[in-house]
Parts: C-alpha cells; structure tokens; sequence
DNA sequence: CATGAATGAGTGTTCATTCAT
DNA sequence: AATGAATGAACACTCATTCAT
C-alpha cells in the first residue's frame, strides 16, 4: 500500500504583536467559555466564536485544541512565576518574616482576583502533568535562592534543600486555602496573618 | 443520540454484592484507560470493554458519563477519608508528634501504592468543585476533632480552627509531594521526618 | 509528556447476512451519489443518508473514507473475476476462438450493464495502486490456466507466459474500448467480431 | 469560504514565457505532492508552497482546484500526443512493423520516464471523462491517418477504422502494461518484439 | 436484567477561496 | 501583479446514549 505520509503545516509562531492579541483574545474566550459552562462548553469553534476570530485562526496558532489548554496553563503559570519573583525580588535585604508575608500576600492577591479561575483551571481543564511538574521545581529553585540570605535566621543547620520544600509547598496550598477553603469564622487577615506565623515556624524547624 | 433533556428513570441501586462488584470493575477499568491513554481515551463504550461489560450495563449503574467520575473522585475520597480516621483513631492517647507522623506516614502509604493516579485523578479527570470542597471540609472536621485533646500541647491559645486548618492543608500538601515532588538528594524517610518536623513547628505556632 | 496512545476500536467484520446488505447498501450509495454528483458529491454523511444507514453505522464497518472506496472498487474487481471464471469454466473442451469470444463477451456484458460505472469507477474513485496491480496479476493467472489446453493450436512454440499476458491486456482494453470508445460507424456486435479475430491472430502470433 | 455561486472573473493567460513557467512550476509541485502522499496530499496551498509561488498566484492562473487537474492531464495527454505524432511522422515511408514498433516504443519511454506518474495520473487524480474520451478519439484519428499508406499490407479488405481501432487500444493498454504489469521472467526488450508481433497478426488480421 | 447494534448530534479540523495590502 | 493572513462552510469522524431483543 502506498504510504500516506502526513506533510506537515507551517503553524504560525505568535512573535507579532497583533498574533500575540489574538492568542490572548482565544485564551480569555476559552477562560469565559469554562466560568460559564464548565470544560464541557468548550469547543474549538466556541473559542473562536467568543474570541472574535474564525475558527481557521485558531489553527493558525494552536495544533489542536489540547495545545489551547496547554497555552492556558502556561499563561497561568507564567503569572504565579511573575508574582513569585517580583515579591521575592522586593524583599530583598529584609527579613525572612517579611518576605514569607510577601509570597502568601502575592498568591491571595492573584488568586482573589479571580478565584473562580484558579479552581476551574485545575479542576476542569486538563493538564499533563510534567508541565506541572516543571513549574513545581523551577518555583523550587526560586525559593532556595531567597532563603540563602536567610541562612542565619534559620538556626545552625538549615538544609536549604528541605527549607525550600517546605517554603514552596506551603506557599502553593496556603495560596490556594486562604481563598478557596478558608474555615467559616477566620477573617482574610487574621488567616492570613496566622499562616505566616505557621510557615515561619516551620522555616525555623 | 446525545439527549439533552434529561428524563428521569431509575438507576439500580447498587445495594448487592455482585452489583458492587461491577461498578468497581468500572472504575478500575477508568484508571487503566487514563493511565494508559489520559484523559481522551476515556469512553463510556471503552469503559465497559475494559471492564468486561456491556455499555447497556454501565448505564444501568451510571446516569451519565460525568456521574462515573464522580463516582471514582468518591472513591478515591473514601479512601483517603478511611486512612485518616484510621490513623486518628489509632493515634488517640499518644502524643501529638506521633499523630502527625502517622497521618503523614498514611498519605505517603496511600499515594505511593499508585503514584500516577492520584495524580491523573486530578490532573485529567473534570471534578466538580462542590465535592472536593465538601470533603475538604470534612476532613477539616476530623483534624479538628484530632487535635482537640492536644489543646496544651498546642500552648496557651490553642485556636484549634486554625490549628487544624493549617495541619489539614499541610497534610495535603506533604502528602501528594512528598511522593511526587520530592526534590533530588532527599530520600523518602528523611524528607518525612523533617516534613513532620514542620508541621510540628507550625502547629504549636 | 505522557504518550497519548490511541486505543484502538474493535470495528465489524460483515460475516452476518445482514450486515454484508448493509454494505452493499453503502456501496450502491457511494455509485448513486457518483452519477449524480462525480467525485465531490461523495461525503460520508451523504453515503449514510443515501444508503439509509446512520453515519455511525458507517463508521462500524469502514475505518475510514477510503476504505469504503477500496471496496467499491473491490466489489468490481470480484465481478470481474467471477464473470472471466465462469466464462473460463464453461468453455472448457470448446476450441480457442469460442474461448476468447466469450470472454469479450462477458466483459461487455459486464460493462454493459453499466457503461456509465466502469469509467467513473476509475477516473473519478481514488484507487490505490497496489489493489488493481494484484488483480491484475491474478487475471493473468486465470488466463495462463485457461490457454494451457489450446497449446497445440497456438503453434509450435507457445510461450504461454506472453500469450496470456497479450490475451489479458486485449480482453481489458477491448472490453471496456467496445463499450466505451467504439469508433462511429461500428457496431458492436461487429467491432466485437472483429475483435475476436484480432486476438485470436494476435494469440496464435 | 467555499464560494458556491460562481462570480466570473478574468483569468491571466499565460502567454508570456514567465506566466508559463509558473504554471510549470504548479503542475510539477502537484505531481510531486502526488508521489509524497497521494491525492489526500494536494491542497491549494501545498501546491502554491511547493511550487514556490503564493496561494493567490494559483488562482491568477486557475479558477479553481479542478482546473489544476484538468490542466496537469492537459500536459500529459500533450506530451503522448506530441511522442505518437512524432513517431507516426518519423515512419513515414517505412514499413508497417517499423511504424508499429516505433509506437510501442515511444509509449515505453514515455511511460518509463516516470513510470510512478502515470499510475498515480489516473488512479489518484480525478480526471472527467470528457477531455479522456476527446483524447481518445483524436489518438483513433492519427492511428488511421498513419495507416492509409499500408492498406496494401492489412490484406484485400483493410477496414481502416476498424484496424484503427485495434492499432490505438493496443499501443495504448501495452504501453501502460509492458512498463507497469510486465509479466516476471519476461526482460523488457524481448516482452516489446513479442508485443509488436501481436499487434502485428491482430492488424493483418 | 443484560446486551450491544444502532443512532445522530455535535465535535475537531481542513482547506478552497478571497481580498486588503 | 503578487502576496499570504484570514475566513468559514463543509467535512470526516466520534462517542454518549438508547432500546429492541
């Protein structure tokens, strides 16, 4: 039987301005698609339907429809990584209490501003995990790197491996729990404020 | 025909044993089709191949598709739920470090016996949020619950909402990473050690 | 990235009585919509609505487009094949030329039945080579056997190999050439004497 | 879109040297696509990138997908007529086995240039039938112009259309069936001499 | 009750074609 | 003239669901 090799299609790379617009434009469609009708109301000619685009547009950017959730999470992801880095970057020189303030503060502030979102996205939509799974370490590195001028305030023996560990793992759920699952009768503030105590003790060993 | 408007008929409750039988067999078939192809290969007419019945039978059992995973979500959270209790229950009179090593110890024996699935279940397969909220909660009850008779050990102003907030999250978290996220050059035992030796920390505030 | 293998689906084999209609009903779709439309107006829906089956069911006997046009054309072929065996096995014991004469005959009697078919068969269906190449070659075996028992009266030296290669490919062209692209001024039963001749002279050298 | 109601439009002709090697250009990117993949391989735009020109450049020279088609078997159909003329005109004055050898030989070389091609022209290309039988007839034409000068040599009775007609059908299936269907153990020049024998005894009658 | 053939709405995706630049 | 981004109608195909047996 005569081979049938696939010839592939050049796929546009969204260096332009304008491309880049329309990808976010098809990544907010599918965000309003999910907030309205959860991950079953999501199709492809949807997308491009509420992204103002054609459906041909959209396949001039993404492979398939499981590349638009890939994008999604990693646009997701690229926002925790800014925030993380911002606030690590701005506490330099001050103590670890304020620092570790400044993380969980970063993470209420990027998921209280859409809360909905943070859940939906990993609840219904579909994620390999060795994206994931990347992001977790890469978040790992950063946060060694902050607790090392920290040393000091972390008693003799710090294990800045195990410190880290601790730190990120704490940041992510606490991030996650303030919003989304904070027990009836704990204000945000006093939450907020209760948490950092417990993470600095945990810092502290 | 994919029918919209639902008309209610009765489902077979599965009260008997052999009953019982068949809806496990449905929901390992899940796994071994999520693990073996994620999420997209997950067919209700696969489902019943692989578990060895018909797909008139799942729909006997099942209303829908979405209703198999929430019963496999169910399951999972039974699991969980029965190994806490468990482990509270047989930690009742010792010491509180005790208590958090055997919970820690139980997520890690949980998670660890299939590594992957805990991590597909929610990674690939949609979950409402209601349930996860609702069982989050409940096991907040049990942590509470737990750390009652421990109030002195936890200080003066013992706050036990909080308390039990920051050890159920905590808990969480350190479950799933430690099996999965555990960063190189840390073996198992040790990173668990010092995780138990956190949350010990973060406990008594 | 976790490898997405594609789970294979069991698809019918129409061994039942029922099941081989149903695929005849397809096919004469396929040749129906053919006439009316050429090649473009082939779509799978319209085969299933033509042929009064869903497109699903379709789907459980094909594997995909093209499988349902290799069958067209292997249904054709296996009538071929029929009509050239029997015309093979009834002239057994008759000499050369009642042989070669009811062989043209049964072509165009074939081609006849359904002059517009056979052309539209091949210059609008999509057929892979390989298909046509065996059948072709099978063809030649059929006449190889068939020329043995006229050794003697193709001469001295018959090379059967090159006779029954010549008588293949004259009974082929001829057999669609008499129907198809008889010059004016001919009639067939004319051109088809003269046919004959032609091979019977062209067999004997 | 798919523009259903055709607007007329006016076409470039190429008359200019560079018009026509563009089009050259287009033909040969689809018969390349065609080796690549088959006919599911051509698309507009492939044959606009393959052939190294834009997809708007395809249609300033082609209404549509079809005529690409029609204009490819256009060339083709050239070229055998352009090979047959030649040889007819090259015997002129040559006995009737020198002109008849010559054709079969022409067709050969022709077909064994690119042995792949005519295969794929009329198995995979859609080709309507009229231009084919048009071809045909024209061919029929040639034939029994290069016959007159040797009706001496058919016999008393030389029936011009009907030799013709035979001469033209069997230059043309053993011009395709010497290069493509050649029987094993026969060589190529010895399978041509018994070829151009039958043609021979078929024409003598 | 169990079965699994049949259904067809709806999906992801393609690709001929247009037209602003 | 030439370009190629954009379009969207239409396609091949899937799969949740039903229901006659």
């Amino acid at each position: 039987m005569r081979k049938v090799t696939k010839i592939p299609f050049r796929r546009r790379k969204p260096t332009q301005v304008r491309a880049q617009a329309t990808v976010e434009a098809m990544l907010d469609a599918v965000v309003r698609l999910l907030k309205r009708g959860g991950a079953s109301a999501i199709t492809t000619n949807r997308i491009a339907e509420t992204g103002g685009v054609s459906i041909g547009s959209v396949y001039q950017y993404f492979p398939d429809k499981r590349a638009i959730f890939v994008a999604l999470h990693e646009r997701h992801i690229r926002e925790v990584d800014r925030v993380i880095q911002r606030r690590i970057s701005e506490s330099i020189g001050e103590p670890l209490d304020r620092l570790v303030f400044s993380l969980i503060d970063g993470m209420i502030e990027l998921h209280a501003a859409d809360p909905e979102l943070a859940v939906l996205l990993d609840s219904e939509v579909p994620h390999r995990v060795d994206g994931t799974r990347e992001f977790s370490f890469r978040l790992h590195e950063h946060f060694r790197t902050a607790l090392g001028p920290h040393a000091m305030s972390l008693g003799g023996n710090p294990k800045l491996n195990v410190r880290s560990f601790v730190l990120a793992n704490m940041v992510d759920v606490f991030g996650h729990a303030l919003v989304q699952r904070r027990p009836s009768g704990l204000s945000l503030r006093g939450a907020r404020s209760e948490v950092c105590k417990a993470i600095m003790a945990a810092l502290r060993c």
